[in-house]
DNA sequence: CTCAGTTTGTTCTCACGTTCACAAACTCCT
DNA sequence: AGGAGTTTGTGAACGTGAGAACAAACTGAG
């Protein structure tokens, strides 16, 4: 069997979505194991801190290839840095946040994102009122400003925290200027051609989903108050 | 065929996990639908809106009865009516927040959660210098006063806004004051005991999740910078 | 009343994801 | 060196979810 040429370089394996969406959780408890300076692990131990199940989680590791040593377990720096490269984050993702409105301001100061090889280069807002504020070291501005900051910064990825009305219009823009990954906070479902990615984030939704649940947790309250 | 009784006011029916995470998105394009003067709809109208395929969208509303009309689609706002009542949307759920840092802040100043029957009723901060703030409308609270917000004002939701050190340790109080359904924005996994429902949302993981898709489209920018 | 057209509700099939269970492979102790 | 004890990686069974396809049920026209 004649190995592809570039096998090596990009796996060309396909990892299934459930498994990618594990895979920074798996990450998260990697660090902390090594921050805590625990130098292996086993699949027990991760699957416990992640609260995953082991058999799943070694299936998941698997697809990356064979990491682990039986026996033994997994090297918790060597297995972190293999997830890390896999998923992209050795490099730096150059991200841009468009409406710098409550949730903007929260998600341009938000360290989870610098921490994790993500760099918020630009913050956009349409309204000329908020332009020149400067939110978490960085100056607002226009979203006209849109097209050369991609162009210099080579960005790939933008966050749209902006009012519903305006999310599909910014979404239209982002990808005319050519990027390929929206990360989408404003409650509607936006429209993209083939080719972008878009994964959204509901904070409403979560907590009807808590809602449905719990609705049916109590026996039933009636339905008026007894007083 | 003797009905059970109660078989009305809560069917015994159990809804599919991947079901109910879609019925908001329902709701919302109903709402939408609803706010233009649409009296009804057919699935493919819904499916369109909301990014669903059209048969998966009517097994979804299956499992809450049939509400539509075979040759007519569904009356908007009788549908409408009908998935939130299933939520438990035709009641007030009173939520309380933990942790007024940066998202914090948003989440109390977020419309979504008021227009949905969410009602934010205490912010709560272990930080006293962050006492008696005015965020939303709402004083900032000693997270002492935990236990008596509670008991007046019959919370079962609360949402952790604090950084990942100090969450588990606000969720074990949140679940010992009896709360039992807790929408969790710190990066860490809670344990909590069974009977408690957690939902987690990790801002960082989805950016890492397009990241991912993001690094396999390019088709291999290269290790070094060439120049 | 009948017939053509429309749309729901549901059945069936397939794909995906989860979990169990176990052979293969390693370590450590004697 | 050999054997007991661990732990990985994976094959196989199971359960859940997605989508195609169709009968049942409605509307409206003639």
């Amino acid at each position: 069997m004649l190995p592809t040429e570039g096998d090596e370089v990009r796996p060309g394996r396909d990892i299934p979505e459930a498994t990618v969406a594990r895979l920074p959780i798996y990450l998260r408890a990697l660090t902390t194991f090594s921050e805590k300076g625990t130098g292996t692990c086993s699949s027990e131990n991760l699957a416990q801190a992640t609260g995953v199940n082991s058999a799943k989680l070694r299936k998941d590791l698997s697809y990356l290839g064979s990491y682990g040593t039986r026996g033994v377990g997994y090297d918790v720096d060597y297995l972190r840095y293999q997830i890390a490269r896999e998923i992209g984050l050795t490099q730096d993702w150059p991200v841009i946040i468009v409406g710098i409105g409550n949730l903007g301001h929260a998600l341009a100061n938000y360290s989870g994102f610098r921490s994790r090889g993500f760099r918020v280069v630009a913050l956009l807002d349409a309204d000329p009122a908020r332009h020149d504020d400067h939110v978490a070291g960085l100056r607002v501005r226009s979203f006209d400003d849109l097209e050369r900051i991609v162009a210099e910064q080579d960005v790939s990825i933008g966050v749209i925290a902006t009012p519903a009305a305006a999310a599909q219009s910014v979404a239209d823009r982002l990808v005319a200027v050519g990027l390929t990954s929206i990360l989408n906070f404003a409650p509607t479902v936006l429209a993209v051609p083939a080719g972008v990615d878009v994964r959204k984030v509901d904070l409403s939704i979560e907590l009807q989903i808590l809602a449905f649940h719990e609705q049916r947790k109590t026996p039933l309250p009636a339905e008026g108050e007894p007083a």
